[in-house]
DNA sequence: CGCTGTCTTGAAGCGTTTCAACACAAGTGG
DNA sequence: CCACTTGTGTTGAAACGCTTCAAGACAGCG
């Protein structure tokens, strides 16, 4: 058992597997074969994972940490496409036919990733239902948030994308939410700039919809104005 | 076999099934024993397949015709997620657990629409590994469309936009497309409106990068000048 | 403590939408 | 087959929302 900087623990061996929603089902012996085909490694903060045009040979499953994943766009702006968590996994392009990566994958914490080959994988899903199952319902999920997003970063405001997040962000009953991140990341994440963020948020605390605790812990006073926006 | 209205041609059992691409590796009984499963229905242009709020419980693939999935924003204004063509499907919602659609399903020509219940094809995805991969690269492929085309819409200029999405669709060495829906649904699909497409549409023809044929059909006669605006 | 990067704030500018009015196309019924 | 109807496409002028830029405040981290 290691710590890293970030005070997460690491399990070695068989409990790296069990961590990973994917492999949830799996038992005893399965356990075994699954973490031979499975690689851990410890990143850095600020570690590039994978880039633009690498070729994707490789699925990565988060086990510790944070990693951003994001596109640079022709006029050279980044735009956050999701944040991994434990558990979450990137590189789901190597899972199809197109062999190379279209986005950068860069940890914002340090980090403990596991990978496994394509092939490898591969095997495993025929191997194991189960683990197809479940990859399946990550993507539906996932499918399914994106396309939330896109819709809204066309058609609402700037003002009400904001409102809408805190809300969404804002635990039930609790009404205190921690950003999962910077505001500049934030921004970007939403559509928008950071200026204009700073800009929506402030206005909100001047209304007295929220109160800005920290740079990351707002609190959230009204909801219903937040939702009528 | 059945003509429809809009001059496709229908097959009945089997060969159904085997139009279906998820479905395409399968082989004599298999084939039987999934027809058996999958219930066609025919529809006139406009009816609605699914609407939000109503429990998610079939998957649906087109079969025939061209289905529109969009959603309705909160101000009322319809985004264009996607346009179904043979082949692809819709409701992968009904794998997850979250048992509710969030979206509208509506067709735009005449249609032929199998559909399967969710614990039907739970059972084959078990069954048959092969359609679980296939289904997994679907998701795959649409997962990152969508993402690329959700970070485009953010960061990019309207103009960037249209201008990206004329040389997509343009076929090689053709140089002349024909666009797969009206212009008030690509303008939706593009994230902005009729207007606006409009005029970029005709200033880009005014510097003599496009030709508006008719209404559906443009001719590229410069693609260095779009890809580099 | 001082450095570096993030956050805030104002004023100016720009792209895009909006609205209304008209042209046009497609589809319907006489 | 033509006139009618309905919906889609076009165009201009005005208004709006958002970004940009620059400059200063602040926070985090060595």
């Amino acid at each position: 058992m290691i710590k890293n900087e970030s005070n997460q623990v690491c399990h070695h061996g068989h409990h790296c597997v069990l961590q990973v929603p994917i492999f949830r089902e799996l038992e005893g012996a399965q356990i075994e074969e699954v973490s031979k085909l499975i690689h851990t490694d410890h990143y850095d903060r600020g570690t590039m994972i994978f880039r633009p045009n690498q070729p994707a040979e490789k699925l990565y499953v988060v086990n510790e940490g944070q990693v951003k994943v994001y596109r640079l766009s022709d006029n050279g702006k980044e735009q956050l496409i999701r944040i991994l968590l434990p558990g979450d996994f990137a590189g789901e392009l190597s899972l199809v036919s197109v062999g190379k990566h279209d986005h950068y994958a860069e940890t914002l914490t340090p980090s403990a990733i596991c990978s496994i080959a394509k092939s490898d994988f591969d095997q495993l899903l025929v191997r194991y239902p189960a683990i197809a199952m479940n990859v399946l319902h990550e993507f539906a999920r996932r499918l399914n948030d994106v396309e939330k997003q896109a819709t809204n970063n066309v058609v609402e405001r700037t003002e009400k994308r904001i409102a809408k997040f805190l809300l969404d962000q804002c635990p039930p009953e609790k009404k205190v939410l921690t950003l999962p991140m910077n505001k500049k990341l934030l921004a970007s994440y939403l559509g928008t700039t950071p200026d204009s963020l700073s800009r929506v948020l402030h206005s909100f605390e001047e209304q007295g919809w929220i109160s800005l605790k920290t740079n990351k812990i707002i609190m959230i006073n009204n909801l219903d104005a937040l939702a009528n926006i």
